[in-house]
DNA sequence: CGTTGACCTTGACGTTGCGTCAACCTATAC
DNA sequence: GTATAGGTTGACGCAACGTCAAGGTCAACG
């Protein structure tokens, strides 16, 4: 009742080097060898692989599969824990799906790709690392390019926003008023709203926290990338000396 | 203004590994190489890249992703044509984690991973290479092991209306009755109306179409594995000649 | 001027599950 | 004897990099 290789492969629906395949890495060796070297299965090997081929209809890897046939895992509990990884993907596919879906719309919308110099250097999304380190990682684990999900207004209001925002600080600065003064509290406040209409930072109920708002001002002045967009070192300095202020007033 | 790899790298977020990836495979080459050897990223170079990690996180391939930048391709065109993609990928998702959910509810019905011999030889997804030349892929596209939607009643009860099946046919192949005789006759239509109960198969109209049951007689024959089934080659012509005499009258 | 440490280079293996040759031996049938 | 089908062991290919490995370069510090 022993049959060859290739009896087996076109018996399930698959081919003999997929066979060769599961032996090579102990998933399913042949029953017999023959002098020859031929694989032989017998009916054993043929439940078994039968058994693996519906796992792997499911959707399982063969290293999860060999735990299973191999009683070294509850076959539920894998298909569980398999199960989650699969919901996972689905929403992962959505909102892909969902991202898809409207960047083609703002194309047939008559619009570019991606505006030249969208961020200024403003992208906090570029600071993943150091942010990630100070606040978690989780802030940033989407992954998703948050702009994208930002229609054509949006993202030209934003920006413009942006770049005034840069402008008045960097006069500010040059004008050396306080970093208490009126004027200089007003820029804090814009620049906290400014950055409440980023989603994906660490935020405390909707709008940043003051950790973030802390640290981000010292970033500007450690970092000459930040820096660069308020004027250098000493305007960075200087923002971010009202960003404190206006933190602890009203965060 | 040039920047290096590193600079690059963490400026978008990405690795400076995968700013050599693309430059190897032409995807972004550097705006400039030091004579060192260096590469070097001006702010063209720095739009580019941006395009290729917003369309890649919109999940697009790399082939994809320079057709698009090298202008062969309309994005808009692109990413419809990966839109679907992805909505095919979400199906089969769907229908993947659908498959996963009943068999766990099955293992914890107390049933096993799979009975033994479930099939008894009459699996018809087995003979997918031949089915697919005669009929082509799509019949077979879906690559899903029906009957793991079945229910265990469901099962046990196709079970064993394919043993009683086969046995009826090698009893009256014995018996040497005539192909067109009524009782060959009552067997090939409680056969067509067997073969319905297998979905995925070349259908039309929700039943097998008269080609794939005049097939199926001729491979009954031409194939011993089948053959075995209904009392050898003589048993399986008596059967293709009943099944051919049904189909010219009712199909 | 030497050393340290960060950064750069190319090269190559690993990942997942096989498909697809290539080169060569074996079994079966006419 | 030979044609044909089927068996064997490599080894490369795919997608998109991660991850060493081995060694050259650059800026700063003492």
């Amino acid at each position: 009742m022993d049959r060859s290789i290739q009896d087996v492969a076109r018996l399930v629906g698959t081919t003999s080097r997929t066979l060769r395949h599961y032996d090579r890495m102990g998933l399913l060796p042949p029953s017999r060898l023959g002098s020859n070297g031929y694989r032989y299965y017998d009916d054993g090997a043929l439940v078994r692989l039968q058994r693996i081929l519906l796992l792997r209809d499911l959707g399982l890897g063969l290293p999860a599969i060999a735990d299973v046939l191999n009683r070294e895992m509850e076959p539920a509990r894998a298909l569980q824990k398999h199960l989650e990884l699969l919901r996972q993907e689905q929403e992962r596919l959505a909102r892909q799906i969902a991202s898809v879906s409207m960047t083609i719309e703002q194309l047939e919308g008559g619009e570019q790709l991606m505006a030249e110099n969208m961020f200024d250097g403003f992208d906090h999304t570029q600071y993943k690392d150091e942010v990630e380190q100070r606040w978690g990682a989780e802030a940033y684990a989407s992954g998703d390019r948050w702009w994208t999900g930002m229609t054509d207004t949006e993202r030209s209001g934003w920006k413009a926003r942006t770049a005034q925002l840069g402008a008045d600080w960097t006069a500010a600065a040059e004008q050396g008023i306080a970093a208490n003064s009126d004027a200089a509290q007003e820029l804090a406040r814009r620049h906290y709203e400014w950055l409440s209409g980023v989603p994906g930072l660490p935020s405390s109920g909707g709008r940043p926290s003051k950790e973030y708002f802390l640290g981000l001002g010292d970033m500007y002045v450690a970092d000459d990338r930040f820096a660069a967009n308020y004027g250098g070192r000493e305007g960075a300095a200087f923002v971010r000396d009202a960003m404190k202020f206006f933190a602890d007033r009203h965060l």
